[in-house]
DNA sequence: CCGGCCCAGGAGAGCGCTCTCCGAGAGCCA
DNA sequence: TGGCTCTCGGAGAGCGCTCTCCTGGGCCGG
């Protein structure tokens, strides 16, 4: 059995050696603290470079603590269908990408790492909370759809710096984002009255997601003021299929629909085939709007006039909130609303 | 007693006092080893759930060299335009959810965590090599799209278990994955020449991946041996948009095509809505073959037929040739190529 | 009945780093 | 010039864990 020994990676006891100088220098030197000789500094460096020195992660944050990276968490109710073999579909959402994007974008100028997890049981969910409490990492982001998600108070238990991707469905003492829902939806009651749309129904999302019945009774609410009060409505679940579905209920019991608001571009745009398959002309004979002014949006035949959320920010405010949090623990938990547009194309 | 001023965590040593015990016992049992008296596991056991006890992942790593997670690394050229003012559009696209989720599959069961790390410049490029180096993660999932990447080889000198997600552009000694874009691209021809198609045109990828160039040859060739010695291409950016455009370049030049092989999905998508646009009926006037099989595919109109790659499957044995490179860090590089299938559907 | 063996469990040496505490020298003012 | 401050750099104590080594007692065979 050959046993080759292991070419242990240089340590700062190394660079030390091969500088002449005390250990503690070298970690000055490359932590960049404190008054270290310039001169010093430059030994201490080529030393660094010429023993291909680089700092143990493990060591360091045992003293300090600190990881230098946080997680994203994506808490999903657990459904598994044929269509979704694998894990969530959240990945696929193009919500997903822009979400990403925007935490990066803030992430990476100051070097923090993100860790990505994914929980769709209540076991996985203790089991998170216990892995993350190992202090893998100094803070979370939790994306969470469902209301009665209960990761949102374990890990605010827990202690750990935390931020949400929604208001909480109760309140508890953790910083959200959020968008005004129920504003985004009023944007959309308020286009398709302009228009003089008589008969509206809309496509709304799951009823256990509070994003979804925010927009739902939003839009409901803004019609009632426009004299609409009964608003017929359909349950996707922000698939394209489920807006195609959804679309073909509403034509069999309302047949002469004249708007239509769906509460995603996913399932407007499955709206709008659904649509152009019965041959009924959009905007001509119903104006659709969508919600999210996702990429899609753009790309459908007629495009998609609909309510745009700034994601990218919001995420990118949801990464500056937890990096604040984790600088100071004592930060008291604040909320950020954003305020949702109206983008107008062609499709109402 | 000493008084405590912070809520320091318990540690092993606080366990082992309340249990009674040696620190030692208490690791054993923690981590399952070796024979301990049933009793005392039973005792040591609920001295950890006293104390609420969990592992410090940082002071574990620090002895075993391992920190239970790996990295899965976007590499891609930079590239910030009007359409992208925030990071790579790879998030967006579904083929990266279908990645995702197939890694997770396989990596949760495991409880292996993923890091998830995005590199554009070739600066970042080295510190990201520098950083993986630090002990952050114990593998790396290399998703690089352009040719004349250098990380791959920075990786793999490094000395870091890792696998990528194609084969290299130069021959190095890393394990791939990939898929048979080639033999893909060839079952579009068949499909279409079976069809009787006579005047083919194709979109290609961009001529800097790889699998772009790849797809082109393999339709090429598989072309040529049915007696199509020429045929013309548009470069789109697999973006759907670019299908769009991409459609409108081949019409200008070559009204009469009635085949058309696109190098993903999202760009055939692009081809159908522009072929609509001008009222050609697909696949009456012009068949239209897909590739990817993504989840758009089946929401078309009409449906795309495709070439199928089984992303899913191809990510989780990335993530398993990784998982196997870490256990056994002589094993030899491993290529896995999956053949791609056609799905036919309605656009051809 | 005794010697050797086996096995459960304890002791303690690190893993590689940070950070506090100190001491040595330099500089400064009276 | 003495005493004080100030700066730079070294020494060394941990951080919380794993793992090897070692001890002591029970057991078995001769």
């Amino acid at each position: 059995m050959i046993e080759q020994p292991a070419p242990r990676s240089p340590t700062l006891e190394d660079v030390a050696r091969v500088a002449g100088v005390s250990r503690s220098t070298v970690s000055r030197v490359i932590n960049g603290v404190r008054n270290v000789d310039r001169e010093l500094q430059e030994t201490v460096r080529s030393a660094v470079a010429e023993t291909g020195y680089v700092p143990n992660q493990a060591a360091r944050s045992l003293v300090t603590k600190r990881t230098g990276s946080v997680a994203l968490v994506v808490s999903e109710a657990e459904h598994r269908t044929f269509d979704d073999p694998f894990l969530g579909r959240v990945f696929t959402d193009p919500f997903f990408g822009r979400l990403v994007s925007g935490i990066f974008g803030e992430l990476r100028p100051r070097r923090v790492n993100l860790m990505l997890m994914l929980t769709e049981t209540d076991e996985a969910r203790n089991q998170l909370v216990d892995y993350l409490r190992q202090g893998h990492v100094d803070g979370v982001m939790i994306i969470s759809t469902h209301a009665d998600d209960p990761l949102p108070r374990l890990l605010t238990e827990s202690g750990l710096p935390a931020v949400l991707s929604r208001r909480p469905s109760r309140p508890m003492p953790i910083s959200y984002v959020d968008a005004d829902q129920q504003a985004g939806a009023a944007l959309a009651a308020e286009c398709l009255a302009a228009r003089g749309c008589k008969r509206v129904a809309t496509i709304s999302g799951p009823m256990d997601m509070p994003a979804s019945r925010e927009r739902l009774d939003g839009f409901r609410e803004a019609m009632a003021r426009h004299g609409h009060a009964f608003i017929p409505s359909a349950e996707g679940n922000f698939t394209q299929e489920s807006g195609e579905r959804a679309v073909a209920e509403l034509l069999a019991q309302y047949p002469d629909i004249d708007g239509l608001f769906a509460a995603n571009d996913l399932m407007a745009q499955g709206a709008l085939l659904a649509l152009h398959d019965r041959g009924i002309a959009v905007p001509g004979r119903v104006a659709v709007v969508g919600f999210d002014d996702s990429s899609a949006a753009k790309a459908c035949r007629p495009p998609l006039t609909t309510v745009h959320q700034p994601i990218e920010d919001m995420a990118a405010e949801m990464a500056r909130l937890l990096l604040a949090h984790i600088e100071d623990r004592q930060l008291r938990a604040t909320a950020r609303i954003f305020e949702p547009t109206l983008v107008v194309r062609g499709s109402a």
